[in-house]
RNA sequence: GCGGGUGUGGCGGAACUGGUAGACGCACUGGAUUUAGGUUCCAGCGGGCAACCGUGGGGGUUCGAGUCCCUCCACCCGCACCA
């Protein structure tokens, strides 16, 4: 009598036995022999003490993959940490006045509880967490070791400063020019940072992003954008005149700005010739040299500091700028004259904070020439045009084509112009050629508590101090008091006072800590030896890494991903890490969204989906039964209420339901839609799987060699080689569907009484079990036990499809007769065209529509397809 | 504006290098079992009475196009006054 599955008892049972096993302990590189190592890993999390079902299905994709390497006789490397340092956990501690470091230990207890039942194949031996102080040691050691190799460094740099937080705040936090939580007018404000200098390995890191072949092209093509190289010259503009009021003398940075001449950044030097101003950013040093003595360009620069920086403030901005009165000559013609202006839309960010305008071949220069009616001319000539009577007036042509108007340049195409104009600044001393990024250095100080201590300690006299290693760690103080705005560690009436370890007299703890993007830039390598008292276990990491497949959401496409591969690269160079191609992750895969239908209700408040019911093919609220407006499916968010709880589904239907469930259906690079409806049909699946084990024959009954049985045999055979291949290529909704096709094949099968049937069944049955496995692991254990197989099917040898069941000995082919299909015919596997062709004419729906018409030609496609052509 | 992606039944989606479009699942319909079902099982399920028509629209290449080429449209994502 067939039993009903109960996950509540199996799915615990089933956890032990693995746990007993230790079945997903990963051996060092030294035991490991001449295994073959796969290392898996999912983004880790961030321990806000609430499993969501975006967790759920980013693990049960890693899981899947590890579970296949596992079977497949490698040496698995599937770890799992914390995410632990950041911000959710300051602000409890404002609002709940909680120590942040309880209050995240919590945390990562319940969440480890939450994920147990999940039967993932992790091996906790290998956990990290990074609020840890043996987890941040070792950062702060490789901190001082970029220090000393000169990729860290400190500068004056423009922050976001909440006044009334007193913070920094990164620019996530600003929220139309206001604190996202204070609600106070960001101000810009000027203060000392520490960096990483990520710029030093910009070429590398956009050069390398080619050999990358196993990630998503669309991440490839964020990071490639966000290096943003261009290639193009700098230009040295004499000054020819400058106002008599402004300073003669050198500033801080050593330049006099009366006198030394401007550098801009172009791509386009092949149209000099155009030049009709230079226009400076509103913040540039010689704008801010200006400004002290003409009180309209103060105003200007402060006009525009007040205005917005959100791309919609940017699509209305209009263009504006001030003559700053300085005149500068134009380096192929000294006795030309040009004006320098400041403008609001040039970025101090980018190249060199200044640009000559060449209004004809930019939008943005002819609007603001034809604004403040500054004289220009067209230099390049679009193809086919005439130029006695070619103009641009409000559109500039950007486009390629031949140069006039431009002396020596004149009847170059854009591209050998541009060579020529920069050997010719060359020649002059005034301009070279030049590669410009859009990447920055990384600004990692943050005015925080709950983060890495910069171990740095501030000296009058030494100036910054690095931490002697023998002081390591700096911990944090666990007495940090919330009660008022700013950091913590700078008003802690104690934890910064210290003597300074070169000259011993009294300095200070460097305050601030480093951005949490710190702490996951170099966690996976800290993984593969998590206890090592090096910042690194240098030979476990090199044969560990790179990470094989990466698995995680693509919001962190730029920033992590970016920042991860800056830090295998310096941490190389420091060496800390033996890592030639300085790549840490092999296989990169960008799982999609969980997403949820979403409830309005009558007074338009917004519904949990267990408050509503669906009937009579309408949407009712349970409690008031009125009627609900249902919207589109969006990502689960606490907001919109469209959440389900993972606790709650593995409570009602199991792990094994949950995991099958999100991995079925969609295709895992997708947004993922859930669905109550479609839980059930997982549900029943595992049901499903469970009946057809139990129905199976106790013993064979002869050979399966014809018939349904054999047929039987092909099809376990082929779907062992499509979930295989599903795997191996993340189409894990395509192995769930072949797996469902099997199924349906065995059900079909217990109404057969044919010889060899019992024998079919048997085998077909078992290699589902393990085929299952990796989805939904306990109830195919528990499927596997009952089939009588060796040992666990975790760990059970992958099954390989037998070549000679995948093909057949008979083929069906459809005909078509003019590209439409008109029959099917059943011809021998090893039948030749001819024979094929013959087997065609003589079938009767063939005949019948060749009826009145001559064949032409006939194409036989071996195993495809018949096409005749007839007319 | 630049870059990337997607478009297939009522819905999610299959379809390897061009070769039977709609696998598998959901929803729905009919039937059987059951005291009962939000159970299980069986069957049907793109449109059209049919010839035929159908993979966002239009054109093309081909014996044959969801797949290749051209063009247009819609939606989504990333970046953005980047010189």
């Amino acid at each position: 009598m067939a039993t009903r599955y109960n996950p509540k008892e199996t799915e615990p049972k089933w956890r032990a036995a693995w746990e007993r096993a230790q079945v997903f302990r990963t051996k060092s590189a030294k035991e490991a022999g001449d295994m073959p190592k796969a290392y898996v890993l999912e983004m880790f999390p961030y321990p806000s003490g609430r499993l969501h079902m975006g967790h759920v299905r980013n693990y049960a994709m890693g899981d899947v993959v590890a579970r296949f390497r596992i079977a497949n006789g490698y040496n698995v490397l599937h770890p799992m940490g914390w995410d632990a340092f950041g911000l959710p956990a300051e602000n409890a501690a404002i609002e709940k006045k909680a120590q942040p470091r309880s209050w995240t230990l919590q945390n990562i207890q319940a969440m480890k509880d939450q994920f147990a039942p999940l039967g993932l194949s992790f091996d906790w031996s290998k956990e990290v967490t990074t609020c840890e102080p043996d987890y941040y040691e070792q950062q702060q050691r490789i901190f001082l070791k970029m220090l000393e190799n000169d990729l860290v460094y400190r500068r004056t740099a423009k922050v976001n400063w909440d006044p009334v937080e007193n913070t920094v705040l990164a620019n996530e936090q600003v929220v139309d020019g206001r604190g996202w939580r204070s609600g106070a007018v960001v101000e810009q404000r000027e203060l000392e940072q520490w960096f990483f200098r990520i710029t030093h390995y910009a070429d590398d890191l956009l050069g390398a992003l080619n050999g990358l072949d196993r990630w998503p092209d669309k991440v490839r093509t964020m990071q490639a954008n966000w290096i943003g190289k261009s290639q193009g010259a700098k230009i040295w503009w004499e000054i020819a005149h400058a106002p008599a009021a402004l300073s003669r003398d050198k500033d801080s940075s050593g330049r006099n700005h009366a006198s030394d001449p401007i550098e801009v950044f172009t791509t386009r030097p092949d149209t000099l010739f155009g030049a009709s101003f230079l226009a400076l950013a509103p913040d540039h040093p010689l704008t801010k040299a200006i400004a002290e003595h003409r009180p309209d360009v103060a105003k200007f620069m402060a006009d525009c500091a007040a205005r917005g920086t959100s791309e919609a403030d940017i699509e209305k901005a209009e263009k504006v700028g001030i003559d700053l009165g300085i005149r500068v000559k134009h380096p192929f013609d000294p006795s030309w004259e040009i004006p320098v202006w400041s403008a609001n839309f040039v970025l101090s960010t980018y190249g060199t904070g200044a640009i000559f305008g060449s209004p004809a071949g930019d939008q943005r220069d002819i609007e603001f020439a034809e604004k403040y009616g500054l004289p220009f001319k067209p230099v390049v000539l679009p193809p086919g045009a005439d130029p006695e009577t070619y103009t641009v007036r409000g559109e500039a042509y950007t486009g390629d084509g031949t140069i006039y108007n431009s002396d020596f340049l004149n009847g170059l195409t854009t591209k050998d112009a541009i060579t020529a104009a920069i050997k010719a600044l060359l020649n002059r001393q005034s301009g070279e050629a030049t590669t410009q990024y859009r990447l920055r250095d990384w600004g990692v100080s943050r005015q925080r508590y709950w983060g890495c201590p910069i171990p740095i300690i501030k000296c009058a006299k030494c100036g910054t101090v690095p931490v002697p290693d023998d002081q390591l760690p700096v911990l944090l103080p666990d007495n940090a008091d919330f009660s008022e705005p700013g950091n913590p560690l700078a008003r802690h009436p104690t934890w910064k006072h210290v003597d300074c370890p070169s000259c011993g007299g009294k300095a200070q703890r460097e305050t601030d800590t480093m951005d949490t993007f710190v702490d996951s830039s170099w966690y996976f390598a800290r993984f593969t030896d998590p206890k090592s008292k090096e910042p690194i276990n240098k030979e476990e990491a090199a044969y560990w890494l790179p990470v094989d497949q990466y698995i995680g959401g693509v919001e962190h496409a730029v920033l992590h991903l970016l920042y991860s591969r800056f830090f295998t690269r310096a941490l190389r160079d420091c060496g800390l890490l033996d890592l030639p191609s300085g790549e840490p992750f092999a296989g990169l895969f960008t799982q999609g969204m969980v997403t949820h239908e979403t409830y309005k209700s009558e007074t338009g408040s917004w519904l949990l989906p267990e408050e509503i019911e669906k009937r009579d093919g309408g949407i009712f609220e349970i409690a008031s039964h009125k009627p609900v407006t249902l919207g589109p499916s969006e990502k689960m968010s606490k907001s919109k209420k469209n959440v389900v709880d993972p606790l709650q589904i593995i409570a009602d239907y199991g792990a094994d339901c949950a995991r099958w469930f999100t991995l079925s259906d969609s295709p895992p690079e997708r947004d993922f839609e859930w669905s109550e409806a479609g839980v059930r049909g997982a549900w029943g699946s595992i049901q499903k799987l469970w009946a057809l084990a139990e129905a199976t024959p106790a013993a064979d009954d002869g050979p399966a060699t014809e018939g349904e049985p054999l047929e039987l045999r092909r099809l376990a055979h082929r779907t062992v080689r499509d979930v295989t291949a599903g795997i191996e290529k993340f189409h894990f909704n395509v192995g769930i569907a072949r797996m469902n096709e099997l199924a349906n094949a065995l059900r079909k099968a217990e109404q057969s009484t044919a010889p060899g049937m019992a024998t079919a069944r048997r085998e077909a049955m078992k290699l589902f079990a393990q085929l299952a496995a990796p989805f939904a692991p306990h109830v195919a254990e528990e499927c596997w036990s009952v089939l009588g197989g060796a040992g666990m099917v975790t760990t059970a040898k992958w099954p390989a499809p037998d070549p000679a069941l995948l093909v057949s000995d008979t083929l069906i082919l459809p005909v078509q007769i003019n590209g439409k299909k008109r029959a099917e015919i059943s011809v021998p596997a090893s039948a030749d065209k001819a024979a094929v062709e013959a087997i065609a004419r003589e079938d009767d729906a063939v005949k019948q529509h060749l009826s009145g018409l001559t064949v032409q030609k006939v194409i036989v496609v071996p195993g495809r397809i018949v096409n005749i052509v007839a007319s």
